[in-house]
DNA sequence: ATGTGACTTTAAGTCCGTC
DNA sequence: CGACGGACTTAAAGTCACA
């Protein structure tokens, strides 16, 4: 298990609590689309400012995006 | 304070504790000398794998690094 | 031992679409 | 609605000479 997919699982799970799909919440974000489907499935090497906007957007702070995440 | 600068500042202060240099703590997590000074300065918006590398050779997880950052 | 500017290469991130 | 593909554009990764 990547860090990467690891990661995208964690944010798929908070995403759908919100009841958002990927679009909604891309466009909420302000990312595109597609996107949010690659780091949801670990294919992307996401940066510290988009996982900023995509915990904002989750409403938790970036850390809790990581947190006992061990690799 | 972006986010990038309170890590590196974070970044800086850890290895300080662990007595080494840029050149030596970039030798030791397999990146080049130039580019930790760039990440300590916060001119870098890094990605979570250069992270994984950074906490590793810091002997920290990553979302220590993180933790309590508010931005 | 670190800061800086100018790079080249690689990958992040966008936008179009189809299934 | 989400997976996935191809062709992009932008920015990060990574290197170097010199201050």
């Amino acid at each position: 298990m990547t860090l990467e997919k690891l990661i995208g699982n964690r944010i798929r799970c908070l995403r759908l609590q919100k009841n958002l799909s990927q679009e909604k919440f891309a466009e909420l974000i302000g990312v595109h689309r597609t996107y949010i489907g690659m780091v949801e499935r670990g294919e992307r090497n996401i940066t510290i400012q988009t996982l900023l906007k995509i915990a904002k957007g989750l409403d938790v702070h970036v850390w809790q995006l990581l947190k006992d995440i061990d690799v």
